[in-house]
DNA sequence: CGCGTGCATCGATGACTGTCAATACTAAAG
DNA sequence: CTTTAGTATTGACAGTCATCGATGCACGCG
């Protein structure tokens, strides 16, 4: 992650904020050879894609609108502190949108970044 | 990696084939929610994108329409046994196709199957 | 206030990954 | 056949990651 990506380290009932230009910004992965550091920040988020649960999360955060993080934890068959685990890291990717309501925990995609990086792809 | 994804363990100089249509066939993410068996395959290829070098690789490889391995090592700065390594993470993925010139590995992109994974992400 | 509940963090652990030196393999050239 | 050059594989090591129990924190309720 470079200086270009302000990630505020998640303190608790706080929400993630993420820079969306990091990935608004890069060509497709055709036109121009990539710089070491596009290629950083773009691998981070394709990291946060590369794990089953994460993905499957993501899944069920984008059929639905809007999903609790209690709700995830039974379908997915992980812990709790597995469930807030995964969150963060898609969170910090910049792939869903954390709020706090209540004592709950709702999530929902960001749809524009993954358009983004669907961009990247050259589809 | 499931039943449905056939690779075949690359032995020397011989071509790694994938099914494509392990990915060809799923459904964009919001549409359904995700089995096990196709996050775990989906995750196999995000998880070749997530890392730099071999991004930088792919894009490289994108960029020109054809590239022979000994033109990877320089640029990427990496010694021969890594690039090799990535190599083989792409082609395991789908993503680049190799074929053998006398001495030299030439790769290529696979076109088809970016262009699958972008939908995938909703494009 | 005290209690219960939902979530975040910490610490530990087993599994996986990127890297490279050494080595084996293959194909062309002498 | 011997040599040379490009690539693949092996083995080892350090770093990272997914997972979960234990614990801490914040919120709402009685």
């Amino acid at each position: 992650m470079t200086v270009n990506t302000k990630v505020v380290p998640m303190a608790q009932h706080k929400t993630i904020t993420v820079d969306a230009d990091v990935v608004a910004c890069c060509s497709p992965i055709a036109s121009v050879e990539m710089s070491e550091a596009e290629a950083s920040d773009i691998a981070q988020i394709f990291s946060a894609l590369s794990d089953p649960v994460r993905l499957r999360m993501l899944s069920m955060i984008a059929s639905e609108s809007q999903v609790c993080s209690c709700a995830l934890e039974g379908p997915l068959a992980k812990s709790q502190p597995t469930i807030s685990h995964h969150t963060r890291i898609l969170a910090e990717a910049g792939l869903i949108i954390g709020e706090r309501r209540g004592r709950w925990m709702w999530w929902r995609v960001a749809p524009e970044r993954l358009g983004a990086i669907a961009r990247i792809l050259g589809g």
